[in-house]
DNA sequence: AATAGATGGGAATGCGCTTTCCAAGGTAGT
DNA sequence: ACTACCTTGGAAAGCGCATTCCCATCTATT
């Protein structure tokens, strides 16, 4: 790349050190007649700042790691918009790697973020981290160095960040369904090694445990639509059901899972919600425009990003942990029949 | 951040040139021996290149800047995972803005880019760029300096990429909603300021009139799921569709809009696709499992990305130009009655 | 055995910028 | 009028690394 700061000064006839000051925000303000100067100088001459440099010379980059499961998942699009929109107006920009939940991907994403030194890691989605994981490692070394990590979803022994009340919520649902009169429950629990998985299916189950009741299954799976699908296809094959008995509600782990479900359920012949309820969580944003319009927990993902995103800027010892809440959006799919 | 290069070399005794010799892949191989006395060196001390410093050092910076219109939508989260993969084991890292169409956002992102040194932008989506706009200035000046450009859907005189074939898919599109019986149509045409949009819906209805038909309307809106809902409520609210006279079919440019056209539709006590039909463009995720499942276009979305990402890598004038086409797929929101 | 050539390691320079630290000029206070 | 202080611009020292020379040590050639 051609035109440097140095060129900028001789242009405009002034020390090197006179032009950072003018064109990059500096405590020292140089006179407005040597300030337009240079401006005009940088402005002829095409001048752009080399961030490389400036980060070197700043030791901060103006960068910050997000990293998500599966960016094409509604759920981690979702929150990756609210962590854009969180930076907008900063000039900090995002570094984003969609590691398809793969340790190593997410190993070696996690150390390519050192290498550019972010000034912050968002780690999205839960993880099954031990404590003497080499992911922890990386990451209580990162923060030793001064760099910021924050959890969006799942909360993580050595960081802050923005919490799901994931179990809360699902308690909530399962509390609604039974309102509903629903008595007869099915669970799709998705990957339990996964956190936000697991948080969810205990919610939901203890909440009903609590009223006396036992989901008639629960089945484990891949937390994504195609687990959704084979477990619901699986399980609506192996006639654990027993649909004679009455309509089932199947909750499923999450939105996506739920579309499979819904998926298998039709092709299988049956109705939803007659022959069978399904609820899901998230509520990722096409749900509502689906037939029957899905019943979920509703998470306000975007804005969950957004505050990561701004968190992310925060003091950097800001370790504080905020927990947000969702709440069941009842819908046509758990109609009780 | 703690740890240096100079401080492995000390660690190790050796110099700091032959320490970044066996640490980053340099043509000179240092002697197995000492290799492994710096190798070690560096893993006891925690030792991780500081990319800044090195791309500063090789002006090269292992960065390409996706640019998308919105990272939330289904379209484009599909290409940004795509772009993710192109990239995997490349060490390259993505930075990634979402750019909500907005083109002083968008040019501000370029610059930011520019600023980073990527290596290459991609541009996803289509943008009115005229030949003297600030975005078109800057791209030509970024390319001059080695900067490659790569645009994704649409094609830009200045640069080249993959393009989808828009008009090509949409014509044949209408020609199978045609084989299918279907003779009165009404468009959803989104902006037709983005260059996308208005392909599909010439394409779309350049093929009809050479059929000898004539839309029965053709309603400009927002290019987004709100916006098909807004149009179509509105459509079936103004009786232009005159549907007492048969069945019609609405093209939508693109799926999401399709979907919130389909809400619209049922919201006003119609069915698809008995009383309305409904194609959209693009074949998002989600599609498949809607009912009724909606007609589109498929478009291998994550594919493309794929493609755009290996691009990228490659020798920087490549300057060439893949057409990827998109073909139709009937599914039951376009069946005829 | 003598010398050209190859090999392997180190010192030093530069990538482009920020930021002390200095010096010079200005202002104010007594 | 003189010292003390503030302001301004410039010179130069890094920030952490890659890489070009350069020198020393070896190997191959005749």
């Amino acid at each position: 790349m051609a035109v440097r700061l140095a060129d900028v000064a001789k242009e405009a006839g002034v020390s090197q050190a006179t032009a950072s000051r003018v064109l990059n925000g500096s405590k020292r303000k140089p006179s407005e007649e040597i300030a337009d100067r240079v401006r005009s100088a940088a402005e002829r001459l095409g001048y752009f700042p080399n961030a490389q440099a400036q980060a070197l010379a700043r030791s901060t980059a103006g960068l910050v790691g997000l990293i998500v499961h599966d960016i094409a998942d509604p759920y981690f699009s979702s929150i990756a918009r609210g962590v854009q929109h969180g930076l907008d107006g900063t000039g900090v920009q995002l570094l984003l790697s969609s590691t398809g939940r793969d340790p190593d991907v997410e190993l070696g994403a996690v150390r390519s973020f050192l290498s550019h030194r972010t000034d912050a890691i968002l780690l999205a989605g839960s993880r099954g981290m031990s404590g003497d994981d080499e992911l922890a490692a990386a990451l209580t070394r990162y923060q030793e160095n001064g760099g910021k990590v924050v959890m969006i979803g799942q909360p993580l022994a050595l960081a802050g960040g923005i919490q799901l009340d994931n179990q809360g919520a699902a308690a909530e649902l399962a509390q609604e369904l039974l309102k509903l009169g629903h008595r007869r429950f099915a669970v799709l629990s998705g990957d339990q090694s996964l956190a936000t998985a697991r948080d969810r299916v205990s919610g939901f189950v203890e909440k009903l445990e609590s009223s006396g009741i036992a989901p008639v299954v629960v089945r484990e799976g891949a937390f994504t639509r195609d687990g959704g699908y084979l477990e619901m296809a699986d399980l609506l094959r192996s006639n654990d059901l027993d649909l004679e008995s009455g309509q089932v509600c199947v909750f499923c782990a999450n939105d996506v899972m739920a579309l499979g479900a819904m998926t298998a359920i039709r092709e299988s012949g049956l109705r939803v919600p007659e022959d069978v309820a399904v609820a899901g969580f998230d509520d990722i944003p096409t749900l509502g425009d689906l037939v029957p319009s899905v019943t979920t927990v509703r998470l306000p993902l975007e804005e969950i990003g957004r505050m990561a995103g701004e968190f992310v800027l925060a003091d950097g010892d800001d370790q504080r942990r905020f927990v947000v809440s969702g709440h069941p959006v009842l819908r046509e799919s758990t109609r009780k029949v």
